[in-house]
RNA sequence: GCCCGGGUGGCGGAAUGGUUUACGCAGAGGACUUAAAAUCCUUGACCCGAAAGGGUUUGUGGGUUCGACUCCCACCCUGGGCACCA
């Protein structure tokens, strides 16, 4: 019996196929007819001195399957690889091991082809890309070029992020908790002069383009996020004794008659413009000094207390209420979001109310809350349910805290809609009630909210055929007396509450919970919810929603939109990127370099490290620096930082179908062709930075002209991550597994079998050694099915129908565990199967595990490759066994099984069940009420 | 705090509203072997029971349904992302 030897298997195979180029494609050839080009794409790796990782192997592995299944089933698929190797990350390991980046990448380089090699995917190395080359950074610093050319790319000075360890300042998107993304030094803000791309003129083309392409939804969900479209409104204030205004952003403009005062950021302009007026100058100076010399970590710092100082002589005009509120500056308020001040609503804002409440600023609620019980949603047509509640709301003026004393259901009918507002039935009703529940007796209404604000409500929410059914019936106390709660009388409320109303803390939802029992407890708190407008004059009553629209109005102010995304900053203060192509010339000034003058080659220099002067090391480098005017031929200087990592990663997928082509970054014609790509898969991690990013680039060349479409990836699937006992693998813990010992123990078709067998693709998995011996015996066992060369038997018809189908779907999904079950399945079957079994269980298999396969087909006496064989079909009517187990339950609890033709009628199953002596026990002398039959599934007898 | 996931045997994980635990690992019993490894066969949620059989069970509590891991409501736990973004 010829044993499996992957190792000798494996090696064969590679070297014939790379003889043979057997995954090369003609990338100018037209496909034959009925053959699409299929793009398939997986992230390239940064190449690392420590190797390839089981992390790359499970998104290659994954990635790599999807491409054999869709070669399989006859698409040109084209497959290439490449490495990310400019960048910190790379210069970083260098300068800590004392060698140079450009000769530690190269050595890094070689070591993962060599690793690659051996994963038996479909790569084609003739296309390999790597981004520090030259000639591939030549079309980086290209890039560059035409986006500075289109307004995309622009210099200036800012407050910037900037990380003292890499010494060099980082993207927005680079800082995680106010740490360096790298090496989680903690960053600090410097003004410096620095490149930007215009990423936010495509803020709401990269949001709305999400809905159009077929990407993993979380990813979609976290793009959407760090976007961060808000609507709101730009409210002007004046500022008494001056000409100047503030402007606002705000969402919550219903709130604006609770603006009870303003704050800039430090950084405000107006600040430094209203010096004249402010009359506490030296205090607001050493406010302002001590927010610059802060860290953006400690401004942000969530348990920091918040600080800030009012300009005293200066008043702004609230344009609702015309009242003069105070003016402070503060570093809660961010310059860089918005405008740089807000309006402050303490009652409902958070983050407001503490500071109003340390400054002892007035605090005025504009919007209270309604209850809605979501139990019973009624629905318009539907009897049982259609009923309205009431709550009686007593409202201390002492303290301002509400109890919600009373829960009472009225039939909906008694009270039609619109009209409760004015009926005095339920006012009395309710306050019958409250007094003699609390014994309260002076009880002033305040208001009754009824059916016309819960139909704007639910109006707004587009949901209209919900009726309104929620009223509250709010009091005030009159009476000074019986104003403290007890601890006795809260419970007795309690128990009041839970008895009565049948609602308990379980079952409220969270915004009644929170606000009843944050009344209760008599804690401060501000309400962010909708609800209705109080204290807002002519708004009184309003649904706070409908209100922002009309307060605006009243505000004169404008609508407006925010977003979270800043422009993308690219400079880094490094050696190991594309220098970035730009001579500054005293007489010229900013002049690009000339396309022909590419690429700016990046000089090799002994000391490489960073300064730390907020100049790049290539500063200091003189023959590199000075240079002559492309214009004017005079002395000129060229810029020294380089381009961000992410920028050499945004574009590289144009490259690899093109890398013939010396004189251009891509062609046009092989681009139509071959984009966008058709898939795209890649770990969760880059949700928004890569992804994001090349988005943004692809729109841009559309835009330039160079492309025709605007989104690169037509569909995109995240994979999960490998981790170790629960942990996540990292250099740091020690916890890196290396695949190469399971290599030569197992052979790589087992340990990518293993990695995808270990759950979701999507949700990746844990490695551990136990598994894997589980498919190192499948794996066996097929071998020696195949060797063993018995004559045929059995046909499995069904069982291989079955399989077919529930592979395909599963790749098409992918679902690579699911599929291996079912392949193992068929496997285990498979001492009865013939030779039409053992085929289709390679094709299925080969995918999987290339190598294995293809040595069996060829030992079958096969001429053709397997992985040339098309991709099995299925017949639906094969599928489908000939007999079924039904389920017989009684009352819906299983009692017996019976095997049945899958025609079984209703009434021939209903016979057999009821002569059947299990069935006959339960169902007794019952009558059968019911009979619920599922064709080919099971027979619910009801008695 | 906000936004996404997830919670099913000893473990990784399967389950269009229809037998919970497919497939695999570990375990138990057996065969082969002088023996072990490897391999093959059998078994496999928990409780009661000698067995037949019955009861319980998909984080918790409710609801809808003839029937719920699956749908609805609320809660608890947990992994991840974002976060003074007005």
């Amino acid at each position: 019996m010829a044993n499996y030897n992957p190792q000798q298997i494996e090696a064969k195979w590679a070297k014939a196929w790379e003889r043979k180029k057997a995954w090369q494609v003609d990338l100018k050839k037209v496909s034959a007819k009925g053959r699409k080009p299929y793009y398939n794409l997986m992230m390239f790796p940064y190449p690392s001195a420590e190797g390839l990782h089981v992390g790359n192997v499970y998104a290659f592995t994954g990635s790599d399957i999807h491409g054999r299944f869709e070669r399989m089933r006859g698409n040109d698929v084209f497959e290439p690889m490449g490495f990310d190797s400019f960048g910190i990350h790379s210069e970083n390991f260098a300068i800590k091991m004392g060698t140079h980046p450009k000769a530690q990448t190269a050595k890094n380089i070689k070591h993962f082809t060599e690793q690659l090699k051996q994963l038996g995917a479909l790569f084609d190395w003739s296309r390999a890309v790597t981004t520090s080359e030259p000639e591939y950074y030549k079309w980086t610093q290209w890039l560059f070029l035409q986006l500075y050319k289109a307004g995309l790319a622009y210099k200036a000075k800012a407050p910037v992020d900037w990380c003292p360890s890499c010494k060099t300042v980082l993207a927005n998107e680079q800082v995680i908790d106010g740490k360096c993304e790298r090496c989680s030094s903690q960053v600090m803000q410097k003004e410096l002069e620095q490149w930007f791309f215009r990423i936010t003129k495509y803020a709401d083309k990269l949001l709305k383009n999400l809905e159009k392409i077929d990407w993993s939804e979380r990813t979609k969900i976290a793009q959407r996020n760090w976007i961060g479209r808000s609507e709101g409104a730009q409210i002007e204030f004046k500022i008494q004794n001056s000409s100047l205004k503030i402007n606002a952003f705000t969402t919550r403009p219903d709130t604006l008659f609770g603006a009870t005062y303003m704050v800039f950021a430090p950084e405000h302009e107006l600040v430094e413009k209203l010096k004249s007026q402010i009359k506490n100058w030296g205090e607001v100076q050493k406010y302002l000094e001590e927010a610059k010399q802060k860290s953006e970590l400690e401004r942000t710092e969530l348990t920091k207390e918040k600080t800030g100082v009012e300009l005293k002589g200066v008043r702004a005009v609230n344009p609702a209420t015309k009242e003069n509120i105070p003016v402070f500056i503060a570093d809660y308020v961010l310059a860089s979001y918005g405008t740089g001040a807000i309006m402050a609503v303490p009652a409902h804002d958070e983050r407001d109310l503490e500071f109003a409440t340390k400054y002892k600023l007035p605090i005025t609620e504009v919007v209270i809350p309604w209850l809605i019980d979501k139990r019973n949603p009624p629905v318009a047509g539907k009897k049982k349910v259609e009923r309205r509640n009431v709550h009686a709301i007593v409202r201390n003026p002492k303290d301002g805290k509400i109890l919600c004393l009373k829960w009472k259901k009225f039939n909906w009918l008694t009270f039609p809609m619109g009209g409760v507002e004015e009926n005095e039935d339920i006012v009395k009703a309710a306050r019958r009630e409250v007094e003699e529940e609390t014994g309260y007796t002076n009880l002033k209404l305040v208001r009754v909210l009824g059916g016309q604000v819960c139909a704007e409500y639910f109006a707004a929410h587009k949901d209209e055929n919900r009726v309104s059914y929620t009223t509250a019936v709010l009091f005030d106390l009159a009476g000074e007396d019986r104003v403290e709660v007890s601890e006795e009388e809260k419970e007795r409320h309690e128990a009041l509450w839970l008895e009565k109303s049948q609602i308990t803390p379980q079952n409220m939802t969270h915004t009644e919970t929170g606000i009843w029992l944050s009344r209760w407890e008599g804690k401060s708190g501000s309400y962010l919810g909708e609800g209705v407008l109080i204290n807002s004059g002519k708004f009184n009553g309003m649904n706070s929603k409908l209100a922002m629209g009309e307060i605006v109005k009243f505000a004169k102010g404008q609508k407006k939109v925010n977003y979270h995304l800043r422009d993308w900053l690219i400079s880094r203060q490094r050696y190991w990127g594309p220098p970035i192509p730009i001579i500054y010339c005293k007489k010229c000034g900013t002049v690009p370099v000339p396309e022909k003058d590419l690429p700016v080659k990046l000089p090799e220099v002994k000391d490489f490290r960073p300064t730390g002067t907020g100049k790049s090391p290539l500063a200091s480098v003189a023959s590199f620096m000075n240079t002559k005017c492309p214009k004017c031929k005079g002395k000129a200087e060229r810029e020294t930082d380089v381009s961000d990592t992410f920028l050499d990663s945004a574009w590289y997928f144009f490259r690899y179908p093109c890398t013939e082509f010396k004189n251009k970054p891509f062609d046009k014609a092989r681009v139509k062709k071959w984009l966008p790509v058709s898939m795209y898969i890649g770990g969760q991690e880059h949700a928004v930075l890569h992804l994001l990013y090349t988005r943004f680039i692809t729109m841009a060349l559309k835009d330039m002209g160079h492309i025709a479409f605007d989104e690169p990836f037509k569909k995109f699937r995240a994979h999960g991550l490998i981790t170790k006992e629960g942990a996540k693998m990292s250099k740091s813990k020690g916890n890196v597994v290396n695949p190469d010992e399971y290599f030569v123990k197992y052979g790589a078709d087992t340990v990518r079998m293993y990695l995808m067998f270990l759950g979701p693709f999507a949700e990746g998995g844990d490695w551990s050694d136990k598994g894997i011996v589980g498919i190192c015996r499948f794996l066996s066992r097929a071998f020696e099915l195949v060797t063993a060369k018995t004559e045929a038997k059995n046909d499995l018809v069904s069982l291989r129908n079955k399989t077919i189908k529930k592979v395909t779907e599963d790749l098409e999904n992918l679902r690579y565990n699911t599929a291996i079950a079912s392949l193992m399945e068929y496997s285990n079957e498979m001492k009865d199967g013939g030779k039409k079994d053992i085929e289709t269980l390679l094709i299925l298999l080969a995918p999987f595990a290339p190598y294995m396969t293809e040595e069996l087909w060829s030992k079958l006496g096969h001429k053709d490759s397997v992985h040339n064989q098309p991709w099995p079909k299925y017949d639906v009517k094969q599928v489908k066994a000939e007999r079924i187990r039904f389920i017989i339950q009684v009352n819906g609890k299983v009692r017996d099984v019976m095997e049945l033709a899958a025609d079984t009628s209703e009434k021939q199953a209903t016979d057999f069940a009821l002569k059947s002596r299990n069935i006959r026990k339960w169902v007794g002398n019952s009558k059968v009420k019911r009979v619920v039959f599922v064709p080919g599934r099971l027979v619910n007898i009801v008695v």
